[in-house]
DNA sequence: CGCTGTCATGATAGCGCTACCATTTGTTTT
DNA sequence: AAAACAAATGGTAGCGCTATCATGACAGCG
C-alpha cells in the first residue's frame, strides 16, 4: 500500500541546491524573503515597513497598506529570531514542568498556553522529569532565548538555578504550591490538603488509615500532603503509616498499592492516596477482586480527574483547579508582562473536598 | 499565612534601574556577560571561545580549559537568539498538535520530547484546537523561529499551509496517520485499524454495530476509521448507523453516547467507538446503570488506555504504539537533522488488536 | 632547505531586524 | 507670520554570535 520512496532526494529538502554567486564573500544564499525586500517592494524603508508590522498605527494608512500588501504577494515571513536579537524581546515564554505523565501538568500547560497563545506568545517547553538538575539546565537554555517569561512548576530549585534565577530581569511564575517564591506564584497550600482529606476519613470514623505515595522525594508536594494527613492522625493521636510505591502514579501502581497494603496492614480501613490515578487504579482494583469499597476498604485520592467522577463509587477526592491555575498563572504573568504593577505576588487558587461513594 | 507584600518594587524586576552611562548612542544597557567577555577573560578571541563551546574538539586543550574556567567564573550563559541568527541553526523543534486534552497527542509528545531533549533540542509547543486555519498560523510563527524541523499531526493542511511547506528548506515530519505525505511520515493505518475492530464484532456475531465519534469533520482520523469500519460492514450487507457527539473525546462524552444509542438505536448490540475515552466512560456508565457488557451491550475502543486495561470487563480496543511513535519520529528527524540520507519515508508502527471481555 | 599539508587561531563581515536619533512635512498655536 | 508642536519617515548603528577566509606555527617529505 505504502508508496515508499526509495531516496529521499526526490525532494528538495536536505540537498545543496546552491549554485553560489560568484562574489567573493558571499554568505549562504538563504533564499529567505526579507523585510528589506519588502519595503522595496512596498516603496518605503525598511525600518516602516518594520513598523507597519509592529506598530501598525505609528504609521500612515497608505504605507501599512502597501506593506501589507507586499508582504502577501512576496509570501514574506517575518524572521523573530533577528527580530529577538535586535529589540531583545522574544514573546517565548518557558514552561517547565516535572513531568507529563501526570496529566495534572497537562491541564495546566492546557490553562496556560490557551491563554497566552490568544496573546501571542509561544510556549517552550520542558520537562525536568523531577529532577532538579534537569531543571537547572532547561533553566539556562531557555534564558539563552531571551524569553519574556519562565514558569516552572514548584518553589524548589537547586542553588545555581536560584541564582541564576533570582538575577534574571524578567518575570517567574512558580506554580502548583503556595509560598515565598521567587516572583509571583500561583497555586494551591498541598499541607492543608493533606489536613484536609485526613479530617474528613477521621470525622468518617476511620482510625486505621494508611498513606499510599510514590517517589515522595522527586513529588515533594505529594509529600507535603502526606505531612499535612500526619499532622491531622498525630493530632488524634494516631499511628499514620505511609507506604511508598516505585512508579509514579498510574492505574497498575495504584493496583499495587492497595495489594501491598493489605498485605502490610491489614488492619487498615481506608487508603489515602497522594493522587486519583493512584486512587482510582486500587478502586478498579478492588472491584475486580470482589472487594466492597468502602465496606471492606476506603479509598480517597487527590486531583479531581473526571475519572474518579466516573467510577462506581465515586471516588473521594480533592478538586484542584489546574487549568484554571494555568489561566490564572499566564493571566498574571500577561498583565506583569504589560508593564503594569502586579499587588499580589501570590495567588491561592484553593481546593475543594469532593465527597464521594468510596469514603 | 501568606505572605503577600503589597508591591511589586520590592524585587528588581520590572524596575528601570539603568544608570545609563553619558555615551552618546548607547543601546538598552544589557547587562548580559558576552562571549566576548568570556573569550577577554579567558585571553583567547571571541571566535575561539565560540569554538571551545560549541565546537570542542577544534580547539586545543588548554584554550578550551580556560574558556570554559571563564564561562564558569562570569556565569555565562549563550544568547541562543543570536547564535542561531548568525547560524541560521536553532536546535528548535516545533511540534504541532491538535490539541492537548485527548492524552494521545500527549504521549507523541512525551515520546518526542524524551528523544529530543536528549539530543540537545528544544520543542516549541503549537495546539490548533483542531483547527488548519490555526495551523497555518502556527506555522508562520514557528517558521520565523528558524526552527530546525517541524513534527505536526495528520497529512491534511489548508492550502497556504501546503504551499508554505512546500518551500520549506527544513525536514517535515508528518506524525498519526500513515500515507503519502510532505516528506517524512510516522503513523499507522486508520482506514485498516476501523475495518479490524469491525472485522472483530462481527466476527463475534454482532450484527446491529453502531459507529460513536465526535466532532468527525475536525477529528478526521476517528472519521477514517469510520470509513473501514463501515465498509466491512456493508461488505457483510449490513448497514453502518453512525452516532456523532458535540464534545471530543471524553468519559462523560462516552456516558452520553451510550444512552443516545440507546435511545435512537434500541436493538444495538455493540457499539464502535471512536476512542477509548468514550468507550470507557460508557463502559462505566452501563455499570452504573446495571446494565451487562457484554451481555447487554458490547463496548469496543481505540487507542489501548490504561484505563481500558483497569476497567471491568476489560476494555476491547485497538492498542496504538503511541510513545513508541513519538519517539520513533523523533528518531528519523534526529537521522535526518544529522545530514544521514533518509531510505524510507514512511513508517508504519501498526497497531494491534487487543481483545478484552467487554465485547 | 624549501614545499606542502595539517592544526590552532584570529580578523572581518555579516545574519535580519529594530532602537535611537534626525529629518521632513503638515498642523496648530501665539 | 513666525514659532512650536506633532506625525510620518528615514539613516545609521548595532543586538551577540558565527561563517568565511587568512594567517602563522609546526610537522613530514623529497
Amino acid at each position: 500500500m505504502s508508496k515508499d520512496s526509495p531516496n529521499a532526494d526526490s525532494r528538495a529538502k536536505n540537498v545543496t541546491t546552491s549554485a553560489l554567486p560568484n562574489n567573493a564573500r558571499q554568505r549562504r544564499s538563504s533564499d529567505q524573503v526579507t523585510l528589506s525586500q519588502v519595503a522595496q517592494a512596498a516603496g518605503v524603508s525598511p525600518i516602516t515597513a518594520s513598523r507597519a508590522l509592529n506598530y501598525p498605527d505609528k504609521v500612515s494608512d497608505s504605507a501599512r497598506r502597501s506593506v501589507l500588501q507586499a508582504v502577501e504577494n512576496l509570501g514574506y515571513v517575518p524572521n523573530l529570531v533577528a527580530g529577538s536579537l535586535a529589540s531583545s524581546r522574544s514573546r517565548l515564554i518557558a514552561v517547565i514542568v516535572p513531568s507529563l505523565i501526570n496529566s495534572v501538568f497537562v491541564e495546566v500547560i492546557k490553562g496556560l498556553q490557551e491563554t497566552l497563545e490568544a496573546e501571542g506568545y509561544q510556549i517552550l517547553l520542558g520537562n525536568t522529569d523531577y529532577d532538579l538538575d534537569r531543571e537547572y539546565q532547561l533553566v539556562r537554555t531557555f534564558l539563552g532565548w531571551s524569553c519574556s517569561a519562565l514558569i516552572t512548576a514548584g518553589l524548589r530549585h537547586n542553588s545555581a538555578c536560584h541564582t541564576l534565577l533570582a538575577n534574571w530581569a524578567h518575570p517567574i511564575m512558580e506554580v502548583m504550591e503556595l509560598g515565598q517564591g521567587m516572583d509571583l506564584n500561583v497555586g494551591l497550600d498541598h499541607v492543608a490538603a493533606g489536613r484536609c482529606m485526613a479530617t474528613h476519613l477521621i470525622d468518617k470514623g476511620y482510625c486505621h488509615i494508611v498513606y499510599v505515595g510514590a517517589r515522595l522525594a522527586q513529588d515533594y508536594r505529594a509529600s507535603m500532603r502526606f505531612d499535612g494527613h500526619k499532622a491531622v492522625l498525630k493530632e488524634k493521636g494516631i499511628d499514620a503509616p505511609l507506604l511508598e510505591l516505585d512508579t509514579l502514579g498510574s492505574l497498575q501502581a495504584g493496583a499495587e498499592g492497595l495489594a501491598r497494603v493489605l498485605a502490610q496492614y491489614p488492619h487498615t480501613q481506608a487508603i489515602h492516596f497522594a493522587n486519583d490515578d493512584l486512587a482510582a487504579g486500587a478502586l478498579l482494583a478492588a472491584q475486580r477482586q470482589g472487594l466492597n469499597v468502602p465496606g471492606d476498604i476506603a479509598i480517597a485520592g487527590f486531583n479531581g480527574l473526571p475519572l474518579g467522577q466516573h467510577v462506581t463509587p465515586q471516588l473521594t477526592t480533592i478538586l484542584s483547579p489546574r487549568e484554571e491555575m494555568g489561566r490564572l498563572a499566564a493571566k498574571e504573568l500577561i498583565r506583569r508582562l504589560g508593564g503594569k504593577n502586579v499587588y499580589r505576588r501570590q495567588h491561592d487558587v484553593g481546593f475543594t473536598l469532593q465527597i464521594g461513594g468510596s469514603t
